[in-house]
DNA sequence: TATTGTTATACTCTATAACTATA
DNA sequence: TATAGTTATAGAGTATAACAATA
């Protein structure tokens, strides 16, 4: 495998790009977010394989593990997203049995969502891997730095809502 | 207006929705993304109106004003994206006359960027307009605190390369 | 043969609007 | 009238594959 550059002007070595946007926060929460986004879809879709689950799946199917009986108007508020764009996403956790659509007695225009076993083992397993995933990933972190990191992450949702 | 739910937990009250995926770093990346995203967003097409850019776009015109003459093939590597995906960015930032087209003396496939007054202008106002809506953002942090999420964003930036 | 810029194409994610069946 | 779920549709954003011109 030969990966050589043709003729980059070679300014700097191996150092990361400097920018302008490098002062940024949102920047580089960008970037940071990137890579672990890739890393994720990697880790879960090369383990999980069929049962690998995209971000926001994953998202929805914890909220529904955690609160059997959400109804999807309030899945896709909890979520940020369009009850329109979770129905694909309720229609494929359905398809693959994580989770089952029932009959709420006293309103029959909502359904409500709970879990099923399988979707309950898929996600149990899936937080596993997770945590292995993201072990590795902040193998260069501290636990300290680790903790300073999910606080200020934290900070920030606290004060601007969503 | 009855509001009863059918049998959810209801556990806990209008506190921040508590979540098995807080936990994670990468979670909470994304929370934090997502809002610092749709933050810019709204900044930038308020204030900047047809001059909008959207983060991908600042960070082509970013790159070109500070590597005028760099190639398409060389703007992709850096962005993370494909060549081909990059051409419709190019030709919006071409058509608002923000950046142009050059040939190459020696290397007649090759064509490259360079800024333009408008196109530099553009930037700076960008920029300018960041570095407030930032503050604004991170109102309720202490300098150390901002200093220290960009030391921990950048030092997992640096690890895992692109 | 390999590379640059490009087109064609498709897939994902998400938003808006309108429909239906209930309430 | 208003709400829950749904459909239809469209727009970003990005990826793959292939092509012409050039190296």
């Amino acid at each position: 495998m030969n990966s050589k550059k043709a003729k980059l002007p070679d300014s700097s070595e191996a150092v990361v790009n400097k920018s302008d946007l490098d002062e940024f926060i949102g920047y580089n929460l960008k970037r940071a977010y990137m890579l672990v986004r890739s890393d994720f879809r990697a880790t879960v879709s090369n383990d999980m394989g069929e049962d690998g689950l995209s971000p926001t799946s994953l998202a929805a199917l914890s909220d529904i593990v955690q609160s059997p009986g959400i109804t999807q108007s309030e899945l896709s508020r909890q979520l940020g997203i369009e009850r329109s764009g979770l129905v694909s996403i309720i229609d494929d956790l359905q398809g693959r049995e994580f989770i089952a659509r029932t009959p709420v007695p006293g309103d029959r225009r909502v359904q409500a969502l709970v879990p099923l076993t399988k979707g309950k083992a898929a996600y149990d397993k899936t937080l596993t891997l997770i945590r292995a995933h993201e072990k590795a990933l902040f193998k260069h972190f501290t636990k300290t730095e680790k903790q300073q990191l999910l606080a200020l992450l934290g900070k920030l949702r606290e004060h601007e809502i969503p």
